[in-house]
RNA sequence: CGCGGGGUGGAGCAGUUCGGUAGCUCGUCGGGCUCAUAACCCGAAGGUCCCAGGUUCAAAUCCUGGCCCCGCAACCA
């Protein structure tokens, strides 16, 4: 059975979740769900970074220990996930005991193969921002944060010998064209390798300066710093170097935001290399989610709340609005407005309104019981190739992580059939007594929208679950519809004459505009505003 | 010359790898249907594809130069 192993950062637990994290892991657990439809043998993980100078200071404003203080954080991350829908299979944190020894017997085994050395480290250490800034970045040689002069420290640290293995790197990249997705990140780091700028990585503090962190096995007046703690994580949650789940699920695949490319494109590669690790599977990098054009952050109060997003929209209609408006690699604009436009839209309109006409039609004409196949018309045929086409496009996109294709693809379906209601015009043909063809008809809508509800599992778990359930397929709780994607697409059978189907009912009642959408538009003759 | 992304009808975006009728959603206008969630279906208006050169039978797409936005270069998804 083919494996899939795919991991999210881990997210740093300096503050609260936000949209970023939610979308990394709503991704990723539609990217786990969908090989789970197609049979795969799937481990998903997630899990929280918890160690360095920024969480031992939060946790001082608190007044509490950097332990208390990740255990709070980390908690509200791991409850975090349930409420949008999100099924990981593991959680891990860099504080586990079982995490700190592989960290410790990867450390030692690079250690030991040579690859680590111990220098001098000096540069200008701001001690407003806690950090060493190289002559370039300086502004007339001051902090550029808080334009002071920042004092010359020089102090011994360990170093990862990386710029050993960046040629291999170049040219693994190379081999590998796939490796790195979006092809526009795989050319960045392509000029990254080339530019020269990487140096060995300092990867120690001495303990002098911090102590929450991972003890160096081979000197204990220093702790791992940064990356050579977080990154280990992805295979310490395997239980690496005895656990079976390495073999078993490794090399897998990661997903991450454009901000963390190169610790996940360069640093992680290498070291799997000094430590005789084969690299990972595929990185899959993503972009920024933007608020009116503009980064989202903490001090421009423009910051999106997944957990009230979820709560008022729903999972379901939050995680296909993400999956639906980024296009994967580009940063994308997050607005209500949109989310809004697009449930209505495309949930409320096209999917919903489809369900509520056809199931409406079928207690009526068929006493909700789904009828006998019967022969197909020329019309009807092209409706099937149509819609087995766009499910091949589905997986085919999907699995290129392009999802607003892959969705779009799907609604093209979804608006094939809305036509082919009107074209068949099922009420016409009931009026005549024409039940042979009413009989096709209706079969091949009910058919369809079965097999778009199982293509959207992987997006909206529940709603997909509602669906089916209505056209009389109920699905297990917490597990995946039982059939292959790559069967649905290729044959157009699935539904059972003679099922007990659901009464019409509203799956996804339209929202409201808000009232204060005119506050940024301009005055424009004839701008829409009625929609009472 | 630090690196990268982008500039396409009113709005938001595809399309640019491998040139060949400029596409989608929303919005606007007109019409249709009546199964349905004031929904659905059809039709229409609306574009110098940032600018200027160049290559070509043909450029949104390739080349050169320029203008304008935005990221990154910090443990921010």
């Amino acid at each position: 059975m083919k494996s899939f192993f795919i991991t999210t950062p881990i997210y740093y637990v300096n503050a609260k979740p936000h949209l970023g994290h939610a979308y990394s892991t709503i991704v990723t657990d539609a990217m786990v769900r969908f090989h789970k439809m197609l049979g795969e043998d799937t481990l998903f993980l997630t899990g929280t970074d918890e160690h360095g100078d920024k969480i031992v200071q939060a946790a001082e404003k608190q007044g509490q220990t950097p332990k208390e203080f990740a255990d709070a954080v980390s908690a509200r991350f791991q409850a975090l996930w349930p409420v949008l829908g999100i099924a990981n299979d593991r959680f891990v944190r860099t504080t586990d005991e079982a995490h700190k020894r592989v960290v410790q017997a990867f450390l030692q085994k690079v250690y030991d193969a040579g690859d680590i050395y111990f220098g001098e480290f000096g540069g200008h250490y701001c001690y407003g921002c806690e950090r060493f800034y190289t002559d370039k970045e300086l502004k007339n040689g001051l902090c550029p944060q808080h334009r002071s002069k920042p004092e010359f420290i020089s102090e011994k640290n360990y170093f990862f010998r990386m710029s050993k293995y960046l040629p291999w790197l170049r040219e693994y990249i190379t081999q590998h064209p796939d490796l790195i997705r979006p092809q526009r990140y795989r050319a960045e780091v392509l000029s990254m390798l080339e530019s020269d700028v990487l140096e060995d990585l300092c990867i120690s503090r001495p303990k002098t300066r911090l102590t929450w962190g991972i003890d160096l096995p081979f000197d204990h007046n220093y702790v791992c710093y940064v990356w050579f703690d977080a990154l280990i994580n992805y295979i310490s949650a395997l239980g690496w170097p005895a656990g079976a789940d390495f073999g078993r699920y490794w090399p897998g695949e990661h997903l991450v935001a454009k901000d963390i490319l190169k610790p996940h494109a360069v640093f992680w590669p290498t070291m799997l290399r000094a430590a005789g690790l084969p690299v990972y599977a595929r990185l899959n990098v993503h972009g920024y989610w933007l608020a009116r054009d503009a980064k989202m952050s903490k001090s421009l109060g423009n910051a999106v709340d997944p957990v009230d997003m979820s709560q008022r929209f729903g999972p379901d209609a939050f995680r296909y609005f993400l999956l639906r408006e980024m296009h994967f690699g580009s940063d994308a604009n997050f607005s209500e407005e949109a989310l809004t436009g697009r449930f209505n839209a495309d949930l409320a309109n096209d999917l919903g309104n489809l369900f509520s006409r056809v199931l409406s039609m079928s207690a009526k004409y068929f006493g909700s019981r789904t009828p006998q196949r019967g022969r197909l018309s020329a019309d009807d045929e092209v409706v099937v190739e149509h819609c087995l086409h766009s499910l091949q496009n589905f997986i085919q996109l999907f699995g290129n992580v392009q999802f607003a294709q892959a969705l779009e693809s799907l609604w093209e379906t979804v608006r094939v059939l809305n036509k082919y209601v009107d074209s068949q015009a099922p009420w016409t043909l009931y009026k005549h007594g024409n039940t042979e063809r009413l009989a096709a008809v209706m079969y091949v809508l009910l058919a369809a929208m079965r097999k778009t509800a199982l293509f959207l599992w992987p997006v909206m778990p529940a709603a997909s679950r509602r669906m089916l359930e209505q056209l009389g397929c109920p699905a297990e709780e917490n597990a995946p519809p039982a059939t292959s994607l790559g069967e649905e697409a290729t044959s157009f059978d699935g539904l059972a004459p003679g099922t007990a189907l659901a009464a019409a009912s509203n799956l996804f009642p339209r929202i409201e505009a808000p009232k204060n959408a005119e506050a940024s538009s301009a005055k424009k003759p004839g701008s829409a505003m009625e929609k009472k």
